[in-house]
DNA sequence: AGCACGCCGACT
DNA sequence: GTCGGCGTGCTC
């Protein structure tokens, strides 16, 4: 019988499976070494870039078209990344072709060639060396051909020499005595600056981290101002100075031009930069860069996690607990938990730091699983801030805002400082309280007595739906606590916020930030600059919490604490409890004591009272308390899958066939079809699945059994669906 | 996802 | 008589 070899291909197409071609017509018999180039195929009648997975054989290669041709000399994907990508599929339950398309720089994705990295250089020609001496005394030219005199010299040793050189060269180019020729990238001398002396703290973290032998996962957790950029600086250096490259995960905000200028200065070598305002041409070059080992440094945000590391010595994800890690759309990957993925199938150590860890890290750090280092010491003198918390029951609210609330804003203001009144984003499910006494409507199924599961509103204000179960109730007329007719949905009406603050202030700034006018960065830059000094009111989301100096700053008003308190997404205390510490830390100096308002409908919340007096960590452990108590990540592992269709009832129909597929007998807890939180998008009605196990080897063996089920249903073509493997958002 | 094929409405 | 709606099926 005659075998011949073929290729296993993964394309880029949202079908859970590879692909077999016969080798591009005239090249040789594939071989392992062939795993990880690209080649160009037909696939029905267009053409698609596939990566090669393996090298098979068919009995009958009749039946198979051959590849169109090769778009790769030596394997684009190596070794390390490559087998990671292959884990990323299998645990996310996504196509592997799509993985690899997610995680390629587009014009790789699209079949361009790697693009060239080297630098350029400047030499004298012949005709250069014999006329040079020709040129005026003087001029520019004269001095550049002086320059060039010795031999070939780069562009950036050039900037660095002599001003207008550019011109000069152009000069010299037209007369014929110079040219342009491509050499190595220069890779200027290292002058790397000394830093501070390291305080006590952050001499044990730099040693821990700069003794690990191979994969060792450590949780940097320090408090803000605790200096742990200068813990990560240090091990870079240290990294570097192993000849091995680093990557530095950050989240968007915190990618500031000041922060690579720093690491810049302080490491004396490029660091290569990847972020949304890259175009795809240069994140292909950086991404290039890397693989060739020329780039040693690579500080960028959620996809800078699939940069290729052939030299790789060390992983830094700042700002773990940061939501922006976990891609929301297309393939749902955590970058955070890839990079620890990628960090042991390296050999490397990785460093995940914050001020307020994830729970899941926190968890993973007490059980040992990571080495914990903690950083107490605050740079200089700077206090915490002193935290008070105002009830607001029964009390006349102005668009969220108490009486009492208003007044010290004022004072704040007349004394010559800024106040920022910031405004918890989260949890557009709005949940219904009671104005006068606090209640909000609890799932009766769900809820145990340490954890309160809440309804959240549907149906235009009338019904209430539990998001973790879909149990229904109707809205009750009265608060069955007090009787009160104050039952409101939360989270509602904030956005007018700055209207009513410009209202009532209108002898000072009132400036908005928000994601939508951070966009572009140095927008925020310019407000903040036009604002300076001057007394004012900022009102934001959490990205004033981090990387900016605001020396005006004393009092933080927090509005809105409640929806987080009692969202129905069980990670929203959490967020909560992160972004008030966070927020914390910008208010008030040395010098200048800052303050802290929160207001409340419910002033003994046990959380809000242990994160007030406690701190972070105690909160941590009660919430992490609750979260095994109620059966909620990192104590169970959830999968949610979505569905979404012109009419709600194909999307039930689909999530329906889809758990009827499921054994009965499963140790995975199902619950749905319900509603997503927000039902409606687009004219599309959206519905959802949630599958909860305590051990995630159940979870995952569910899942490897029941997706290529999933695609299979013929009720799967009618919707839209999507998997998500450890939610963030149960939306 | 794309893209073709295929069978039913308002238009040059 | 056609152009075009999107349901269904397939892609090595």
């Amino acid at each position: 019988m005659p075998t011949c070899p073929t290729l296993r291909i993964a394309l880029p197409v949202p079908l859970p499976q590879t692909f077999d071609y016969l080798p591009p017509p005239g090249s040789p018999d594939p071989g392992a070494g062939d795993t990880g180039r690209r080649v160009r195929v037909p696939f029905g009648n267009r053409e698609l870039v596939g990566m090669v997975e393996s090298i098979g054989t068919a009995d009958d290669p009749a039946t198979l078209r051959e590849a169109l041709q090769w778009l790769d000399g030596p394997p684009l994907l190596g070794g390390e990344l490559h087998a990671s990508l292959r884990w990323l599929a299998r645990y996310t339950h996504a196509p592997l072709g799509e993985v690899i398309a997610t995680a390629l720089p587009a014009p790789l994705r699209r079949g361009d060639p790697l693009p060239d990295t080297h630098g350029w250089g400047w030499e004298l020609t012949v005709a250069g060396h014999e006329g040079r001496s020709r040129l005026r005394d003087g001029t520019r030219p004269r001095r550049l051909a002086e320059l060039l005199g010795d031999g070939t010299l780069a562009e950036e040793v050039l900037a660095a020499r002599m001003d207008g050189w550019r011109e000069a060269g152009r000069a010299l180019l037209k007369r014929g005595f110079a040219q342009r020729v491509a050499m190595a990238a220069a890779i200027p001398a290292a002058h790397p600056l000394p830093g501070p002396e390291p305080n006590p703290q952050q001499q044990v973290a730099i040693e821990a981290i700069t003794a690990a032998d191979g994969f060792q996962p450590f949780l940097l957790d320090g408090v803000t101002g605790s200096g742990k950029t200068e813990v990560y600086l240090q091990a870079i250096a240290h990294c570097l100075a192993q000849g091995r490259q680093a990557l530095v995960l950050v989240p968007e905000i915190g990618l500031t031009p000041q922060m690579l200028a720093r690491f810049r200065a302080r490491l004396g070598i490029a660091v290569h930069a990847l972020h949304s305002g890259l175009n795809d041409n240069e994140r292909a070059r950086v991404w290039a860069a890397a693989s060739r080992g020329e780039a040693r440094v690579i500080v960028g945000t959620r996809s800078a996690v699939f940069t290729p590391l052939p030299q790789a010595g060390l992983l830094i994800v700042d700002e773990e607990h940061d939501g922006s890690y976990k891609q929301q759309d297309g393939i749902r990957y955590h970058a955070r938990d890839f990079a620890l993925v990628r960090g042991k199938a390296l050999d490397i150590p990785v460093v995940l730091g914050s001020a307020t860890p994830s729970l899941e890290s926190l968890h993973n750090a007490r059980a040992g699983r990571y080495t914990h280092l903690r950083l107490q010491q605050r740079a200089g003198d700077a206090r915490p801030p002193a935290v008070r918390v105002f009830d607001v029951r029964k009390r006349p609210l102005q668009d969220g805002l108490s009486p009492e609330v208003l007044a010290g804003i004022e004072q704040h203001l007349r004394a010559g400082n800024q106040v920022l009144v910031f405004k918890n984003r989260r949890g557009y499910a709005p949940v219904l309280l009671c104005h006068d006494c606090g209640w909000t409507a609890p799932c009766r199924r769900c809820s145990t007595p340490l954890h309160a599961t809440p309804m959240t509103v549907h149906g235009a204000g009338r019904r209430l739906q539990c998001h973790h179960c879909g149990a229904r109730a109707p809205v009750p007329l009265a608060c069955p606590d007090c009787g009160s007719l104050a039952l409101q949905p939360q989270g509602i009406g904030t956005e007018r916020l700055e209207e009513r603050l410009l209202q009532l202030f209108p002898d000072f700034p009132v400036l908005r930030i928000d994601r939508g006018t951070t966009a572009r960065r140095d927008a925020l830059e310019q407000t903040l600059a036009a604002l300076g000094e001057q007394p004012g009111i900022l009102v934001g989301t959490q990205i004033l919490a981090k990387g900016h100096d605001l020396p005006r700053l004393t009092l933080v008003v927090v509005v809105g604490i409640d929806e987080g308190l009692f969202s129905a997404d069980f990670r929203a205390s959490e967020k909560l409890a992160q972004q008030l510490i966070q927020v914390a830390g910008r208010a008030g100096r040395a010098d200048r004591p800052g303050e802290v308002w929160l207001q409340t409908h419910h002033p003994d919340n046990a959380l809000l009272h242990t994160l007030v007096n406690g701190g972070y960590h105690a909160f941590a452990d009660a919430e992490l308390a609750q979260r095994e108590a109620a059966g909620f990540p990192p104590f169970a592992h959830l999968a949610l899958l979505r569905a979404e269709a012109k009419q709600v009832e194909q999307a039930n129909e689909f999530l329906a066939a889809v758990k009827h597929a499921m054994p009965a007998d499963s140790p995975v807890e199902r619950y749905g079809p319900m509603p997503a939180p927000m039902p409606r998008r687009a004219g599309f009605q959206r519905t959802q699945l949630l599958l909860s196990a305590t051990q995630r080897r159940a979870l995952h063996g569910l899942l490897d059994a029941l997706v290529p089920q999933i695609y299979a249903l013929p009720q799967a073509r009618r919707v839209r669906w999507s998997l998500d493997v450890d939610p963030v958002d149960l939306y």
